[in-house]
DNA sequence: TGGGGTTAT
DNA sequence: ATAACCC
């Protein structure tokens, strides 16, 4: 958040209230007064603050078991991935399970614990975008993070609805949900206002989950993504939190440790850890010069920043998905014909999903995980180019395709793994990026009379997404 | 310890 | 191509 300078209130002032309402709309407009008492207008969306809504829905892939299979709602479940229960429903919580827990822990915990298994995760997918487009009919910009999370940059749809309101209605304006650590509200603070606005569009937003997905989630409201992001899980299954400024440092003074915070991940607690930076309070006084040799500028700038609840960076839109991948993990994999037939299965998932988004893929690559007695094993990958003319031929037959892309990945393979040695593999991932939107032939143009799927036969049923800022490249 | 994703270097 | 981050 931006510190503004907001004018000291005038000792004769017949009408307080009014003039420091004025003195934070403006600041609000991003209009700074400088030394000489002159207005400055602020670069445009360099420091105007915002109203970013964060949903998350509640234990995503159980929901979308229970509405796979209603007989399943009521009975304590966890959705199952190898060897592990990576998420459960509140019935299950309740009895002790726990996220990520081992299969043999929660069944030790749990007996009457009720397994489905998740590895596939097309229809959970297939869901969470249904989520993303449901949140996009609220705003445009809405960004995706993993299945079950987005944010929403709600700041313009706030602005329009308070200037809607009239002056009584501006009166009995009301917030939805809780306020984070029960703070008063006050209406004549136009920050506080715009949240309030704010917490009412959460509430629609959840409202049309719940009706039109059969969904239920958590939102949280605030100024910036960090602390909308965390102000949602304060109150946990299926409700809402705004956070108002005065309240910001409770909220992130509430996390017991860094490695709490969103952003800073294991690598980076550790040699916070190292440096004696444990808590918040600690990482907010450390050293910024210290801190920048140790990490970085780059790290310890946005981390420090972070830890005092400031997070600039915006709300970006994140449309179709940049990459899709698909892959199997198990205990061991040690010849090149068992590689291979897994590598078949993959790709023939893949190869169906990338022609029912209709975009294609220009990039192939193959990732493997090593087995390694201790420690975390990290992947090695192998990319290259896809011929241009096994591009043309992905969105019709997959058939054609199979033999030739199996081709590649076994030649991918061969280059990451001496196959004349013995190897012991834990992993197998195939990945298409680098995806292009196909060339649309204008109507009446050489090219549309020259393609013969838009001349002459009906258009195929691929999914339509937003073709708004899609470039159209070949 | 799964099966995905993203961005930065 | 890897490493970090997110779920």
């Amino acid at each position: 958040m931006v510190e503004l300078g907001v004018e000291p209130e005038e000792e004769d002032s017949r009408n307080e209230e009014e003039d420091s309402v004025r003195a934070m709309e403006r600041a609000q407009a991003g209009v700074l007064t400088d030394s000489a008492g002159y207005d400055q207008v602020a670069p445009a969306g360099s420091t105007s603050s915002r109203v970013i809504v964060h949903v998350d829905l509640d234990c995503f892939y159980a929901q979308v078991e229970m509405i796979s299979n209603p007989e399943l709602k009521g009975k304590p479940l966890g959705v199952q991935q190898k060897s592990l229960v990576v998420t459960c429903n509140y019935e299950a919580r309740g009895l002790g399970v726990k996220k990520l827990m081992t299969v043999r822990d929660a069944k030790e915990k749990c007996p009457q614990l009720v397994l489905v298994n998740g590895e596939d995760l097309t229809r959970y997918r297939e869901m969470s975008y249904k989520v993303t487009e449901l949140l996009e009919e609220f705003s445009p910009v809405v960004e995706r993070l993993g299945f079950d999370e987005n944010f929403v940059d709600i700041t313009e749809m706030v602005e329009k609805r308070l200037q809607q309101l009239q002056s009584d209605e501006l009166s009995a304006l009301t917030v939805l949900g809780h306020v984070y650590n029960n703070q008063s509200i006050n209406l004549h603070d136009v920050l506080h206002r715009r949240l309030l606005v704010g917490s009412q569009i959460a509430a629609e937003m959840r409202e049309a989950m719940c009706n039109q997905l059969g969904l239920t989630g958590c939102a949280g409201v605030a100024s910036n993504k960090l602390l909308a992001k965390l102000v949602s899980g304060v109150f946990k299954p299926n409700q809402q939190t705004v956070l108002l400024p005065e309240s910001s440092q409770a909220l992130i003074h509430s996390l017991k440790h860094i490695k709490e915070m969103p952003g800073i991940g294991y690598k980076t607690a550790k040699r916070l850890e190292a440096l004696g930076i444990s808590s918040v309070h600690d990482l907010q006084t450390f050293s910024s010069n210290i801190l920048e040799k140790e990490l970085g500028i780059s790290v310890a700038q946005r981390i420090q920043k972070l830890s005092f609840g400031e997070d600039n960076s915006p709300v970006t839109a994140s449309g179709p998905p940049q990459s899709f991948s698909e892959e199997d993990s198990f205990k061991k994999c040690s010849s090149e014909v068992e590689a291979k037939s897994k590598i078949e299965e993959l790709l023939a998932s893949l190869l169906n999903r990338v022609c029912q988004d209709g975009r294609k893929p220009h990039t192939v690559r193959l990732i493997i995980r090593r087995y390694s007695s201790e420690k975390y094993s990290s992947r090695e990958s192998r990319q290259c180019p896809i011929p241009s003319h096994i591009i043309q031929k992905l969105g019709t037959g997959t058939y054609d395709v199979m033999t030739p892309m199996v081709d590649i990945l076994m030649k991918l393979f061969r280059n990451m793994v001496n196959v004349k040695m013995p190897f012991h593999l834990t992993l197998l991932s195939v990945c298409f990026c680098n995806l292009k939107v196909v060339k649309t032939a204008k109507k009446g143009t050489i090219d549309y009379y020259l393609t013969p799927s838009l001349s002459t036969t009906s258009h195929s049923g691929k999914r339509s997404f937003k073709m708004k800022d899609a470039h159209l490249e070949n």
